[in-house]
Parts: C-alpha cells; structure tokens; sequence
DNA sequence: CAGTAATATGAACAGTGTTCAGTCTTCAAA
DNA sequence: TTTGAAGACTGAACACTGTTCATATTACTG
C-alpha cells in the first residue's frame, strides 16, 4: 500500500513541471511562439508525454489561465484596503490595469486572446471568478452606500462598464498602440477618473447584468450543446 | 511601347488577386488560420510565387489594415452628418464600435491583434489615419465650442479616451467575454454615454498628447532604429 | 535570332500540434 | 518467483505552417 498515492504523487509532480516550464516560457516569449516541443525539452521528456498529461496545447494555457485570475484576485485584493469607498473603487480598477501592465501575457490569455477552441476540460475551477467579480460589485455598492454614487446606479452594470472601459487602455498600452512618448498610465488614469465621473454624474445606463456570477464570465459560457464551432 | 505598362497592369492585377484571396479567407476564417498555401491555392499559383509580390505574410495583413482603416473612415464620415455638436461625437465613436461588429476581424487586425514583427514596408500610406483623427479631435472641439464640454477640456485628450475606453467593450463583444444573454451594445452605449458625462462633468485630465499627427499611431511608431526586437 | 530580364515553380528547411504503435518499467496476483 | 496487466514514455510519422532558392519557363529587347 502507499504506492498509488506515490504514483499519484510523481503524477502530479510532472503535471506541475509542465506547467511551471509552460508558465516561465509564456511569460519570457509570449504565448504564440511557445511549443509542446520547448516545454518537453526543458523538463526533458518527449513531446508526446506531455498529452498523457494535458489533452491539448490549449488545456496548458488553460491552466496558466486559471492562475491568472488568482493573481489578479490576490493584487486586487492588495489594493482594496483603503478606508474611503470611493478611493477603493479607484484602487480595484487601478489595480486591474497595473496587472495588465505586470502580466500582459497574462491579461491578454484571459481577457483578449481568442478563446480557445476545444476546450477539454470544462472551465471548473473558476468558481471563485464569481468572488472576484462579487467583491468588485460590493465595493461599488459600499461607495453607492457611501453617497459617492447616485443611489439610482447599479452597482453590477457600473462593474462591467469599468471593467469594459479599462481593457482599452490595457491592450492600448500592451500593444503599444500610442505614438512614442505619451504616457499610457496617465490615458488610463484619466479613462478611470472620467469613467467614475460619469458614474457619479447620474447618467442612465441601460446595460442588464443577468447574475454573472452564476453564469460565469470571461468565455465560461461555452453553451452545453455547442458542438465544434468555427475559427 | 507601352509593354512595360501592360507588365506593371499585369502585375498589379495578380497583386490585387492576392489581397483578394487574402481578405476573403481573412474574413471568413480569421487572421491566424489564413495561410500563404490557402492563399496561393485560390489564386491558383505556387505558394513561393506570393513572395514576389509580397515580401511576407505580414505584408499582406499590413495591407489589409490600410483598407480596414480606409473602410473604417468611411463608416466615421457617414455617421457624422448631424446637426447637433454633441451627437456628432457620440456617432463618431458609435461608428467605430459598429465597425468593430461589423468587421472584427479587420478591427482585431489594426488595434488589438500583436503588432506584426518584421515589418518590410514602412507604415507609408497611413498619412490619411492622420485625417481620421484629426477629424474626430475637430468634432470633439466643436462640441466644446457649442458648449456641450467644458472649455478646459483638451480635445485630443477626448478623443484618446473615447478611443481607448471602446476599445474595452469591442474587445469584450469581439471575444464573448460577457456571460451568455449579457447585452453587448448596451454595454457599449453605456461605457460610450458614461465616458462622455464624464467629460462633460469637467473631471481633470493628465494625458497629453504630442502631436499624434506627425508621429502617426496605431503602431507606426516603431522608432527608426529598432533593430529586431523580439516576439 | 540571341540575350536578357522577369516570372513562376518544385523541392526543401525548420518549425508547428498531434497521434499512435510499440517499448519499457512497475507492481499486484498466482 | 514468475506471469500478466497497467501505466508511462518514446520515436516516428502525419499534416500542417512561413520562407528560401536553384531551376525552368516565358516574354520582351536589341
């Protein structure tokens, strides 16, 4: 006895070389021009083992995903400790931009790429997206509570609209889409500032959130029934 | 006499073709299925024979994004055709979501997709993109001069903000990043409408812009010295 | 008609994700 | 201790990718 949990233990130590050797050439060479044959020969096995561990290229990255969002979690977790409600707001969605700063390999997996197509392994996993997220909405409705935003605002359509207006200015700077000199943080700075401005200014939204959280965000909502669609 | 102009029509003729094929398989299967084999096999040439009219396949996209940006001026210039200073603005850049739904691919090409690495033709013929913004930053300043903006708003500030902040919502519609249901042009109206109350709410701006007019944008701004800078 | 210049190609190179028939190792049961 | 099964791993291959280059074909000029 003992034996399966050691196997069950080298298992899992394979499993995670291939992915720490996935997560150090992701992040030194970007996600396109990193293979199943670099991976293997940096944790020196043969290309085809790493399928008796991951079913795909996709499902790799997949993973990396899933410790993205908890990257992200843990720094907007870091950022969200100031007193004012408001300023915490601020805090979260600055934060969410610096990481795309930080982990723009990162940030582009999990917001921009294309999502990948075959996706094994259902996105599981992802359960605590929702606290993510939920956290995000709470600290809005503190600041609504708080009287920095017009009680008529709701708080989960503000959500995604920052969320939304920010990833601009992060593929704008990832990208290096400016003209040389100007100043990508201040562009985001000011998309912030403006954008809670007019948040405050008591504009009429339309957008409907429809409980996210139980829907999943961020490509979860690959329909059941969706058989093998293009591109 | 008049061979040399038959050569060049000739030649032109087969380049044409490429785009052609090129667009149409760009469109129909996106950016990074197209290749020079599918492109050659529909033009009925040799794959190699794709390289003496185009130095790489970067070439080509890099062609296919003046016309997106030609298409994308179309769209802009239709839009603003009202009266009022103000709903000029917003058509301007409602335009430029619409043209995000309607030509994904095109839009992902020119602001989202990784710029292309080794590119042959300087960004030449792009000095109309100049046109393009100058054009957006006038309708923003005559907004300001109906009074619909404060008077210290800078215009070109303005205009990279609505810039960047929908880019965010046409990435996140691009990309399906909204839980299933989730309406995405309202999200976009919103993030559209809120930006601009905010504008309007006189919040103070820091970005500030050199001059995009002669550096150029969207990339044109590979410094002249850059020597293969990698991924 | 000879020579030259343009044009197009087949074959190859080095790379990609992925599959699969086998081998090789490990370990429990007979 | 031997047998047999299960699992892990690999080499070779398949069908692709962008790109290069010597070669062949064609067209035009002197």
């Amino acid at each position: 006895m003992g034996t399966r949990e050691r196997q069950d233990r080298e298992r899992q130590a394979v499993t995670d070389s291939i992915l720490d050797a996935a997560r150090e050439l992701f992040l030194a060479e970007g996600y396109p021009s990193v293979s199943i044959r670099k991976i293997a020969e940096r944790i020196e096995y043969s290309p085809a083992a790493i399928y008796s561990y991951y079913p795909s290229k996709d499902d790799i990255f997949l993973a990396l995903a899933k410790e993205g969002f908890h990257r992200l979690d843990a720094k907007v977790h870091a950022a969200m400790k100031s007193g004012d409600a408001l300023e915490n707001v601020r805090a979260c969605w600055w934060a969410f931009y610096e990481f795309s700063k930080e982990q723009p390999e990162y940030f582009l997996l999990m917001f921009v790429d294309r999502s990948v197509p075959r996706i094994t392994q259902q996105w599981d996993g992802f359960e605590f997206l929702q606290q993510l997220l939920a956290n995000a909405v709470a600290a809005i409705q503190r600041a609504i509570d708080a009287g920095a935003f017009p009680k008529s605002l709701s708080p989960d359509a503000a959500m995604h609209m920052l969320w939304a207006g920010l990833i601009g200015p992060a593929v704008v700077g990832i990208r290096h889409r400016l003209a040389s000199g100007e100043d990508y943080d201040a562009l985001a700075r000011d998309v912030l500032n403006v954008t809670i401005a007019g948040l405050q200014s008591g504009v009429e939204t339309s957008f409907v959130s429809c409980k996210c959280a139980e829907e999943g965000i961020a490509g979860a909502r690959v329909p059941a029934g969706a058989t093998r669609h293009e591109s």
